[in-house]
DNA sequence: CCATCGTTCTACAACGTTGTAGGCAACGTT
DNA sequence: AACGTTGCCTACAACGTTGTAGAACGATGG
């Protein structure tokens, strides 16, 4: 059987609340009783019941972490940074999927987990601002720019300028024909507008003329989408000279597609990607791409969490941006 | 501020427990009484406090999940199965990283999240059947064959027999000096030392020596340990014509340093690995390998569970056996 | 018309923990 | 010697929920 305060007092022969004082280490308990305490605690292999001091303190030590899909290794990558970044605090993650889904989104953020976790931290896809709107519970952090000018606090990487500069990478290289895979249509992708806004941006900068037949949509971000998109470019005959694929799943995607095609890159096709995945780092060839700090990113969103539960909840929302370099290798150049 | 039964209670003008009776859908509750409750619990859009429930009714409804690392593709995909199967039970699911490092997992088997999951799903790579015994709290399900002979239900699948199987692939397609990367010294690796053994088996029955120099070992499973694997089995002279690697992100490391070593793949040397990741179906080439059946896995270790949970606590443990199938592809076999 | 029964609802206690208020020694100060 | 102060400890209540016991009510059967 499980064993309580209750227990333990009994055996140590004190008081519910001094065994509960030894616990959360209260000055106020003599050394000898401390032992005593500690001894029984001890041998009766003593575990507080987090629900019942959560019931009373109203913290429960436990924050969530909602992404919208475990196996795309952006986020797998991320959860780990997460729950290294909170263990700092001494906080458990539990890990949520949402699939992306609108309807499973507003229910992590109404609070699904409900009064289990102290904060959450939320990638959404598919959640508008208003679904946030009128939420009053559990302190949130956003990752990303799905949910601007929302009522809670954000971690964001310029997209924007990182899109641009990739593509510019590709350009200084003397690519002119250069294709984009992973536009989305639907109002949920907003990293998609803002990556493709960069790329825009790059290609004006330059002089070169924004090609509608080069921009491929994507639905989702996985490789089969991005072998998809690929093999519609290929076929529709456009002949791009570079592609820039708005995150590593699409461009390993897009790389088997132009093996298959018997196409070489960097040689007849140059390939970018965004995010920094570990497979990239071993892909044939290894993939060129936009690594954001994950790091970081993880690092400020607990923080701010922590700063929310600790602090003034009602304070404005804070906005904070996490930096990225380039990650130049083979698949834009020769080694 | 957060809504209670109580408030609920006096908005439709009952008593909390009417309120906790339509909560938890009791039946004698009448149908106009019921709509003011309802309407009620909309108006203040209450939601139940789980610490509380969890407190009075000795169940979260919240299971956890506790893997060496999450961005291991296998474990990921993984996590994504068992998310799906418990949603089945209503059931959310917490994840945990354990590094595979003992002291972590015995940490989280003798309950860092006390009392705050009614049970546990468990994939360890260090702990002993000695951390186990004598753990009397939370059920559990072991994945693996780490722990044998342990106090807790257990889904496997039969490594020894996939490893001779794809060896034995590997044998049918004529290839003769057949290299092995993963194994491991340390008593940790459970499925090292099965894999070997399989691999062992098919290379007997087969009349072919077991040539120690073509035995890799890799402390960890990363595509860098693989990596190196290779580039050691390559540098040292010995020359396979074909290599079985423990997991995929092993062969997807070997993959890479062939490549950069100028062999063909499969022309060179052939290629195989063991857990089926996505990555496997998108690299260059694409990678045989053994496709154990995670979704199968993950429900029958829900199952296992829910059957601990609602059943007899005390009853010997089970082991259930997951099916797995081979998937060959590109690495082993010209297109 | 009364006894009985089922339905609907309420009051109370309990789950295990911690904050608050307070008691009792032992101590130092006047 | 009387006083306040400090250290150590205990008793009690409360967090929000649900199980148990039982009250009030109307319907049913004899």
């Amino acid at each position: 059987m499980r064993q309580r305060l209750k227990d333990v007092a009994e055996r140590a022969g004190v008081s519910v609340k001094t065994v509960s004082n030894v616990v959360n280490g209260y000055v106020h308990v003599r050394p000898d009783t401390r032992a005593r305490v500690e001894k029984a605690i001890a041998e009766l292999n003593y575990r507080p019941n987090l629900s019942a001091r959560h019931l009373r303190k109203g913290r429960t030590g436990v924050i969530a972490l909602a992404v919208p899909e475990l196996d795309i290794p952006y986020f797998a990558e991320l959860a780990r940074y997460v729950v290294t970044a909170a263990a700092a605090y001494g906080w458990t993650v539990l890990i949520d999927q949402t699939g992306g889904r609108r309807e499973q989104e507003r229910v992590v953020a109404s609070g699904i987990t409900d009064h289990l976790i102290d904060g959450l931290i939320f990638s959404p896809l598919a959640l508008t601002a208003e679904d946030l709107a009128g939420l009053d519970g559990t302190p949130m952090v956003l990752l990303g720019e799905r949910v601007e000018h929302g009522p809670a606090d954000r971690v964001v990487i310029d997209n924007v300028t990182a899109a641009r500069e990739i593509t510019d990478h590709l350009i200084q290289l003397g690519h002119r024909r250069i294709a984009a895979i992973g536009s989305q249509r639907t109002d949920e992708g907003a990293s998609a507008r803002l990556r493709l806004a960069g790329y825009a941006d790059a290609l004006r900068a330059a002089g070169l003329d924004y090609d509608e037949t080069l921009v491929a949509p994507a639905s989702a971000w996985h490789r089969a989408d991005g072998a998809a998109a690929m093999q519609g470019l290929l076929t529709s005959g456009v002949r791009p000279d570079a592609v820039f694929c708005f995150n590593d799943t699409l461009a390993l995607g897009a790389l088997r597609v132009l093996h298959e095609a018997g196409l070489r890159v960097p040689e007849d096709v140059a390939v970018v990607g965004f995010d920094d995945i570990e497979d990239g780092r071993f892909s044939i060839p290894t993939l060129s791409t936009v690594a954001p700090d994950k790091a970081r990113i993880a690092q400020l969103a607990v923080e701010l969490l922590a700063n929310r539960l600790d602090g003034d909840r009602a304070a404005p929302a804070k906005e904070l941006s996490a930096p990225y370099r380039l990650e130049l290798r083979e698949s834009t150049q020769t080694p």
